[in-house]
DNA sequence: ATCCCGAGGG
DNA sequence: CCCTCTGGAT
């Protein structure tokens, strides 16, 4: 249509080509770190994990699906009781009012069942794309979005991956410039790379591969 | 002081 | 668009 919006495409899409393989040759088996056996604890794992590691969310679960192993269980929660349980992982009292929402909305709306499509997920008290293309990209397995997390946002900004820097813009470009069978995959890698090489606080340009063909890499370390 | 696999409300 | 919610790690 556009020739603009082309361009912009043809652009981001090079860059995601020459990215791209690299984090598949550096994380081939990357995957979701979060410990979980089915949908439903792994959307209660990914409510605990905003703004908190998935290491300590892994701390806390067992004893959280251990007291409330089911939607059923986990909607009968006494809220004290259950913000216990979770405290240490952070927004404790919106965590447990969602976790509470969410699995009352299980049990009355979906018989009790976790709904596999984006538009009945994000219906659920505390989830919102986010969490829902989680849930469906590795329990689920079905790719109707692109999990975006503060770590794809981060490296899709230095990286060069998306002109306009928010969630939604950059889920589109990513979806856009992306084979649908590798959403998942996509997320995991860039989040693993965030993790242990292009971290927020200071990345780690000199030992990072990318580095030569990522703008920042070569603003950091003087190139070209 | 800054960041961690966010979401809801104003 | 902004703000708030929270503990833990570095």
């Amino acid at each position: 249509m556009e020739e603009v919006e082309q361009e912009y495409f043809s652009q981001i899409k090079s860059q995601f080509d020459i990215i791209y393989p690299r984090l598949v040759t550096l994380y081939p088996n990357a995957h979701c770190e979060l410990n979980y056996q089915n949908a439903f604890q792994l959307l209660a794992a990914t409510i605990l994990s905003a703004q908190c590691t998935d290491e300590r969310v892994n701390m806390t679960t067992p004893a959280l699906f251990a007291n409330y192993p089911n939607p059923q269980a986990l909607s009968e929660a006494q809220p004290e009781e259950l913000e216990s349980i979770i405290r240490s992982c952070g927004f404790y009292r919106n965590k447990a009012r969602s976790l509470l929402g969410m699995s009352k909305m299980l049990v009355q709306d979906f018989s009790g069942q976790v709904p596999d499509t984006m538009a009945e997920l994000i219906r659920l008290p505390g989830v919102a794309r986010k969490t829902a293309n989680v849930v469906l990209g590795n329990a689920l397995g079905k790719n109707e979005g692109i999990p975006v997390d503060t770590h794809v946002i981060r490296l899709v900004a230095r990286i060069g991956l998306s002109s306009q820097i928010t969630p939604e813009k950059i889920e589109q470009d990513l979806m856009h410039i992306s084979p649908r069978e590798e959403w998942a995959m996509v997320s995991h890698r860039l989040i693993w790379h965030g993790r242990r090489v292009c971290n927020a606080r200071k990345p780690l340009c000199e030992q990072c591969t990318l580095a030569p063909d990522c703008p920042t890499g070569r603003q950091i370390l003087n190139l070209k």
